[in-house]
DNA sequence: TCTCACGCCACTCAATTGGGGGATGCGGCT
DNA sequence: AGCCGCATCCCCCAATTGAGTGGCGTGAGA
């Protein structure tokens, strides 16, 4: 059985080099070719192929948002980012959106059979210094905070109740105690993460 | 100049290997070895190296618990974790922890210097399936919201510049609005994301 | 023993917030 | 033209919240 790849990108030169590059090549098929993102998502969840090569600049909807409605219609179907530069953040927000790797353009056609078919068996073809910003993105920093800004027990768990959407009121009921004390260790914690509102702190430590 | 290296494992045989096999190699140096999590966090922090070795599994302190403590007090120092399965949860996990990258024990010496020397360079060594692990539990599922549920760029905006923090007041005069304008709008938003209050929304926003 | 931090509670006060109206204009769609 | 969604602004109200102040008990450490 044959990998099947849409092709999405505004450059009718790429188009023909890419289908005909993956369509003559073994165990490759080219399933759908798009001129846009908007095309894309009118054609691509029709026919949907095992992979979906999308360039990131383009007029009109840009390859990062077609790529995140692109994933809203078809979760399971890896997106390949390809990219003339090695842009970070464009690469980064790709990911973010829902891509599962990226490519240079200027890569060599054998790299490119290659990062589909790692792509179409589970992996994530990409350089290790986007891993290592992916990584580092998730993994929350845990900033350093000077020890007086250590919350106590107390505090933390009151925190973590508010991070789960509790108004004050409900958190005094669920720990038993008074509205006042919840408000007098709120003071407290806004001072040692140095935030003045409730959704600050929260923002804070969802980090 | 060198990379300096440290190493945790509780096996004194594969300290023993590592430390000469690091300190034989031209460009590497192994400033410590740790038999243990907690020595490691005693030690390390005295004399930080370029990279850390550290073994997942070890008896006491796990090599994940080491790594969040770790990376705490030096927050810069890529840590690499050594294990001898493949396990794809104590990887994440550890990953999650705080560690940039991560090799088999089985790995060609060669193989470690190159990771080694990668991690220092800002790369993060990995297979491609633990990178698309890792990708895909970073990049939020997205829910599928009810068509009517969807926000508008207005209200999009405005949930955006809650969740940095901003107090609507704030908003207000950022997007050079009324502020009872904004209150129009987070109503709405409210009202799509079935919540109640800022916090509770921005929460929602953040996923 | 005597602090001191912590948790607990109470009170006030001004400001903010959530929730409810209603009004205007603009652009699309029918 | 009429309708509707969107954005803009205005007003009102009750409740919550943030910010200050004070007191009280308890347990750990100096």
């Amino acid at each position: 059985m044959s990998i099947s790849v849409a092709i999405v990108d505004d450059k009718p030169e790429i188009r023909r080099n890419l289908s005909r590059y993956i369509g003559e090549a073994r165990g490759f098929r080219c399933s759908s070719v798009c001129a846009s993102g908007e095309e894309a998502l009118r054609v691509i969840p029709k026919n949907p192929p095992d992979v979906v090569l999308m360039d990131i600049e383009m007029p009109g909807m840009n390859g990062i948002a077609c790529t995140a409605w692109l994933k809203q219609a078809l979760p399971s179907v890896p997106v390949m980012m390809l990219t003339v530069y090695e842009d970070d953040d464009a690469i980064f927000n790709a990911l973010k959106a829902g891509a599962t790797g990226y490519l240079l353009k200027r890569s060599a056609p054998a790299k490119l059979l290659e990062a589909i078919t790692e792509l179409q068996r589970g992996g994530a073809p990409m350089t290790s210094e986007i891993a290592r910003r992916v990584i580092e993105s998730f993994c929350k920093p845990k900033l350093a905070e000077h020890p007086d800004d250590q919350l106590t027990a107390r505090e933390t768990e009151i925190l973590e109740l508010l991070a789960k959407g509790y108004v004050p009121k409900e958190v005094a009921d669920k720990l038993g105690i008074s509205y006042d004390t919840i408000r007098y260790h709120l003071k407290h914690i806004y001072d040692k993460l140095h935030v003045h509102s409730r959704t600050e702190a929260v923002i804070k430590y969802l980090g």
